[in-house]
DNA sequence: ATTGCTGCAAACTCTTTGCAAGTTC
DNA sequence: GAACTTGCAAAGAGTTTGCAGCAAT
C-alpha cells in the first residue's frame, strides 16, 4: 500500500501521521499476521531507533481505532492484522503459520444459517471460523 | 463429574491420579474456560497449599495429553476447556465471558460444505466457529 | 523401589507505564 | 502553540524452570 493511504488511513481516525505509525502499519500490512517481535525486526533496518514501548502504543492506537485487529491465537504472543474485510484463518496445526481464507460463498451460507437459526440470548455481530488442519507442502 | 471417573481419565493417559491433578480437573470442568487464576482461587478453599507452578505444570500435562483444551482469546491470560467433545464458542465482545455452543446440524453443514470445497494447500482437521456479539440480558 | 510429581523461589519474557523531550497539525 | 507522540528505562504481570523432598504405582 502506498504511503499516502497509509496516512489516509490514520487521519480518517484522527491520529497523527507520525513516520514511526506509518512505518508499522506498513509493516503489519507486509507481514504475515506477525509478532511485536517481527514487526521490529522488519523495523529495525530502515528505523532503527523504534523504541519497544513505542510500537506497543502504536498498535494498541491501531487496534482501539479499527486499523488493524489482534489475531487470536491458543497462547503465544499477540499477533495482528492489517486485513479489515471479513475473513476467516487457517492454523497449521504443528506450524505455528496462521493464513487468511476469503470465501464469500460460505459467509453466505452461514449469514443463511444463522439467520434462520437465531441463539436467544446472544446477538451475532460476525462470524470466524477457524480452520484447523495441516499445510501441505 | 465424580471422582472415579477423573481419576480414569488421568490413568487413561499414563498420568498419575495426585490430589493435586485430580482438584484441578474438578475445578476446570466445574468453571466456564477458567483462567489460572480463576482455578487458583477456586482451589484454594479446599487445597491451600497448591503451588502456582505445579497448577501451571498440571494444566501443561493436561493439554498435551488431550485432556483438557486451549481456548484461543485476543490476548488476555490463558484459559482452558474441559469439553472434550465438538464445540464451537461465543465471545461476548464488553463482557469477557465464554460461552459453548454446541450444534450438530451446523457441524453437518460445514463437514459438508467443506467435503465439496476444498481447499487445495490444506488439510482440515478441525472447524471452530467463533460467534462474536453480544450476550442478552 | 522406582518413577514421576509437587512446592518453592528465583529467573524470564512479554507488556505496560510515567514522564521529559520532540513532532504534528 | 496546543495537543499529541516518542524514547527510555523501570516496573508489572504472567509464566517457566530447577531441584530437593514427597507421593503414587
Amino acid at each position: 500500500m502506498e504511503k499516502i493511504k497509509i496516512v489516509q488511513r490514520l487521519k480518517e481516525k484522527g491520529l497523527k501521521a507520525t513516520s514511526q505509525r506509518i512505518a508499522v502499519l506498513q509493516a503489519v500490512l507486509s507481514l504475515n499476521h506477525p509478532t511485536i517481535e517481527q514487526i521490529i525486526t522488519q523495523l529495525k533496518d530502515e528505523y532503527p531507533t523504534i523504541a519497544t514501548g513505542t510500537v506497543y502504543k502504536i498498535l494498541d492506537a491501531f487496534v482501539e481505532n479499527g486499523i488493524i485487529k489482534r489475531v487470536q491465537t491458543d497462547n503465544d504472543h499477540m499477533r495482528f492484522d492489517g486485513i479489515m474485510q471479513l475473513h476467516h484463518h487457517l492454523y497449521g496445526k504443528d506450524s505455528n503459520k496462521i493464513e487468511d481464507y476469503f470465501d464469500d460463498e460460505l459467509n453466505n451460507l452461514l449469514n443463511n444459517y444463522f439467520s434462520k437459526k437465531k441463539i436467544p440470548y446472544f446477538d451475532i455481530e460476525s462470524i470466524r471460523i477457524h480452520l484447523i488442519g495441516k499445510f501441505k507442502r
